[in-house]
DNA sequence: CGGTTTTGACCGGCGC
DNA sequence: GCGCCGGTCAAAACCG
């Protein structure tokens, strides 16, 4: 596996949708498997950033909406998915394993997000950035593209969620800049960008036409800077610093790096499989940093140990 | 009025 | 070479 495999694989990650109503950190809770050093339950945010903190500081800090959802699931590599199930690389082995899918809807949805989208991503990452269009606008026509130069595999990661929106709040200011219909499924796909300037990661959303209650995002590219402070709840205030302001060196920013994660340890029949590896991640994600990624280096100044592992 | 969304056109890679 | 397809552009519409 090259250095850009490892990198650029996917994490699928479905969650429990909530319904406006629902009061935060209970239904939105779900459990994952009995680890002896984790709590019986994790929401999504909470492995998303592997962190003690309650569902609620959470929610705020990252301006989850009702619509964002705890997501469990994982990543991959895919290139050999098939229908039924979701392969995930295993960046630490070498190796992959392949969970079979406790849920068919889900198993579905990752490998066609997975695969389809790496197949077409990896043909072109043809990425415009504002300055390329820099100095006049003919038209379309001016996709000054530097000839010859191949466009840098951007680390890339999806995860679905289930969801009633589609556009899930992650803390982070997005631009919706296309929208396309997706083969085969009666569902389109949107595109983002990250608003903040110079900030080149883009995100696409799109539902899984075979349960159209699962939302698969997929980012691209790793921010360069901090969320956005305007956030709701200020998730300035609740993350420390290091954790806002990933070196762009590092990786993905923080949260996804989480993400990217957990995926390895996934095992096979785990009917909830993709929860209960959340919870039984936050160890072996270190592990993963260790071995897998050197790239990562920094991943210990983002992500201080107290998120790399759970406190009492 | 500035930022965002919508949407049809355009671009480029790939398969045949 | 051509058509398909995913991704992006950008003008217009929309919105707070």
């Amino acid at each position: 596996m090259s250095d850009h495999e490892f990198r650029d694989f996917y994490y699928h990650a479905s969650a429990f949708h909530n319904d406006h109503q629902r009061s935060v950190g209970e239904t939105d809770m779900y459990r994952v498997s009995s680890s002896p050093v984790d709590p019986s339950y994790m929401s999504f945010t909470d492995c998303l950033h592997s962190t003690s903190m309650d569902y609620g500081s959470l929610e705020k800090a990252f301006g989850l909406s009702p619509s964002s959802s705890e997501v469990f699931s994982s990543v991959e590599g895919c290139n050999q998915t098939t229908e039924q199930q979701v392969v995930v690389g295993d960046l630490g082995n070498n190796t992959s394993e392949v969970m079979t899918n406790p849920n068919s809807s889900i198993s579905s949805s990752s490998s066609e997000a997975g695969c389809e989208e790496d197949s077409d991503k990896s043909k072109k990452d043809r990425q415009p950035k504002a300055s390329e269009d820099g100095g006049e606008s003919s038209k379309k026509g001016n996709k000054a593209k530097k000839k010859g130069e191949k466009k840098q595999k951007e680390p890339r990661f999806a995860f679905m969620t289930k969801s009633e929106v589609d556009h899930l709040e992650d803390g982070y200011r997005w631009r919706k800049y296309g929208q396309k219909a997706v083969k085969n499924s009666p569902y389109p796909r949107s595109y983002y960008r990250c608003t903040t300037q110079k900030c080149t990661v883009k995100k696409r959303v799109e539902r899984s036409f075979q349960d159209p209650s699962i939302v698969i995002t997929t980012y691209e590219g790793q921010h360069n800077h901090p969320l956005p402070t305007t956030l709701r709840g200020s998730a300035a205030a609740l993350f420390p610093p290091s954790l806002l302001t990933p070196s762009p060196l590092a990786g993905p920013s923080f949260q996804h790096e989480l993400f990217m994660q957990m995926p390895h340890y996934m095992t096979n029949n785990q009917a909830s499989g993709a929860v209960s590896m959340f919870a039984e991640n936050f160890s072996p994600f270190q592990q993963y940093h260790h071995h897998q990624v050197p790239d990562y280096g920094l991943l210990h100044d983002m992500v201080p140990s107290r998120f790399l592992k759970h406190e009492p």
